[in-house]
DNA sequence: TTGTATGCGTTATCAG
DNA sequence: CTGATAACGCATACAA
């Protein structure tokens, strides 16, 4: 109630200080917000108590204390991480790319991620690379200006420039969504090689014997296509394939099923890279009359959290990405605060589920 | 070629000053990474004209601006924009509030939005609200802490002490996704309670006489079957509802309809709330052998891009995410830079579109 | 437990 | 066109 609420936002440009004389006890400076100092003299105190206060509150004697908070609220004080940013060296930022915000896989990764950090003070800065290592490596030269305390990065793919960029900035980094005897700092993810041998071992062992895959052309579902293929052909199988660009969507899937029957694949078990072209050739083997999983079994990628209800598919493959964001901020958090990293390779897992019921 | 990178981020903890000395040219400084001082020796200029290179390249003359960015690019150097923002005022920071990271909708209109400031030397910091007014506030008085330049918010349905909070900081705000006369700023959407009208008086002119909708507890939702409701109520039908918790999903599409049909509706057209719920809907349909749209014609909003390919709906709710997030970026822009602004509720309107062949 | 001096890296302002 | 000086708002290190 202390504060009158007389600056208007309508109509008016910018005039930061341009406004009459308000409330009674909040004070203005020239950038026309209330800062610690001004929060200070309320309070009778000097301002490092009052900072304290907000970073240390058990290093200040309680009296102080409640006198000081009741100024904070008096005054309506929001502090300033520019500044405090810059005094401290710890910016309490972190820097996130993703290749697509759209991509619900990334997105709740990062939902996770984003929260988890929320709760020790820090936020995200969100960059999306649209899985190209260039844009990646404007977007982290730009965002580094900002100097975050750490930095999620998505995959293990990145530039020479990237790398050394991120390297000479001698920031905390993690690497999610894939493994490496050599990340860059520390890496959080599971194998996609294995993920597609183990789904190649699978559909063998259920004793198809023709056997497609529909892969996008990113890295990683690339190098579940490799496994895949080079797995079945181990075992005497050949894999028709039928590749789709990046980003996938609905649509590619149905494209991706249609390319397979095109090259006179009209039963078996189909790997899909992701839920989404899943789905897609879901819809597609629908609209041709094709049942599923009787003449068609669809393998999909991605732990779709609905896969009971949209898809009659042999299979999924699951993994748990909540827990790559949660890992992965655990992680950064570790390094931030210096401690030695116990383990830099950290393996999630995933696992192969048949197909649910409904 | 001219910096060493001699830094090692593996294993050891951080310990920024520790590095022996490196390259020939770059100087470090106790907090370890180059600064403006450092490029303005090598230059032989003072710190303010390398500033200026950065910043209004016109206003230096042609030699000293290529000395001043050869020795930029021989230290390495990366701006500080915590300082900057500090001594400028102008942090460069966009703080965007949205319900829900992983809902498609509001990631698109993100990430054009996000997109747009970018070309403009401006990053987005994102926070997701989970439908929570309470949560909101909160996050934004968060935010306010990086003093953005700029705010986006989803909705308008705010509460007091955030409307408070942002008022008395005087910063551009812009709500989005919906309309109302008087906007904490600047608002960029459409009517929701038109879109409901406007279904209904669309699916009364198909000649339906029996009407439901399933719809989410979200407050814009909740407008557009309040229209909807009341329009076909006008017109002397009844409408059969099923209300469905937020965030929606796949699934509670499939459990919308499903109450529909315990209710007793079996046949004629629904208006699902959003695309995702539509989807949920027709596979709820399909498994239960309902024809669609012969039986059951299914109305969707949410301008599905793949709506063509998966849904056999009668019609789609269309509206531009892509041009929202622009426009909104572009008013933000303006408010910032101080101009007056020539409107302040832009409506970019929506359209119903009769079903598309496959 | 609290306060004082100093610096973080940059930009505004005003001179030259 | 370029430079000196003084903020910007806060936190670290040490002293009281």
């Amino acid at each position: 109630m202390s504060i009158s609420k007389n600056s208007h936002l309508k109509g008016n440009g910018r005039s930061p200080s341009s406004s009459t004389v308000d409330g009674p006890l909040s004070s203005r400076r020239s950038t026309g917000s209330v800062t610690l100092d001004d929060v200070a003299k309320l309070a009778g105190v000097s301002p490092i108590t009052v900072s304290r206060v907000l970073n240390h509150p058990g290093k200040v004697a309680a009296k102080t204390l409640e006198r000081v908070q009741q100024a904070i609220v008096r005054t309506g004080y929001v502090p300033n991480l520019l500044a405090g940013g810059l005094a401290s060296r710890r910016s309490r930022l972190i820097a996130a790319i993703i290749p697509s915000i759209s991509n619900s896989v990334y997105a709740e990764t990062i939902q996770f991620f984003t929260e988890r950090l929320l709760d020790f003070g820090y936020q995200v800065l969100l960059g999306e690379s649209g899985y190209d290592e260039l844009r990646e490596e404007k977007l982290i030269s730009t965002i580094l200006s900002r100097r975050p305390d750490g930095v999620f990065l998505t995959g293990i793919n990145h530039s020479a420039a990237c790398r050394k960029i991120l390297l000479t900035a001698d920031i905390p980094v993690v690497e999610t969504w894939d493994l490496t005897p050599t990340p860059l700092d520390v890496i959080v993810g599971f194998s996609h090689e294995q993920v597609g041998r183990s789904v190649a071992r699978f559909l063998y062992e259920k004793q198809y014997q023709r056997i497609g895959i529909v892969s996008a052309a990113d890295q990683r579902a690339t190098i579940r296509e490799k496994g895949f293929v080079d797995e079945l052909r181990k075992l005497g199988i050949d894999v028709t394939t039928s590749l789709v660009p990046v980003p996938t969507n609905f649509r590619l899937g149905r494209v991706g099923l249609a390319n397979l029957l095109d090259k006179g694949f009209h039963d078996g078990a189909i790997f899909f890279s992701s839920d989404t072209l899943a789905q897609g050739g879901l819809e597609e083997a629908r609209s041709r009359g094709i049942t599923v999983p009787e003449t068609l079994a669809i393998v999909g990628f991605g732990d779709q959290p609905y896969a009971a209800y949209t898809c009659p598919s042999l299979s999924t493959v699951r993994f748990d990405r909540t827990e790559i964001g949660r890992r992965a901020a655990d992680v950064l958090l570790e390094r931030i605060e210096g401690k030695p990293v116990q383990q830099n390779i950290i393996d999630v897992g995933f696992s192969i589920v048949e197909r649910e019921t409904t």
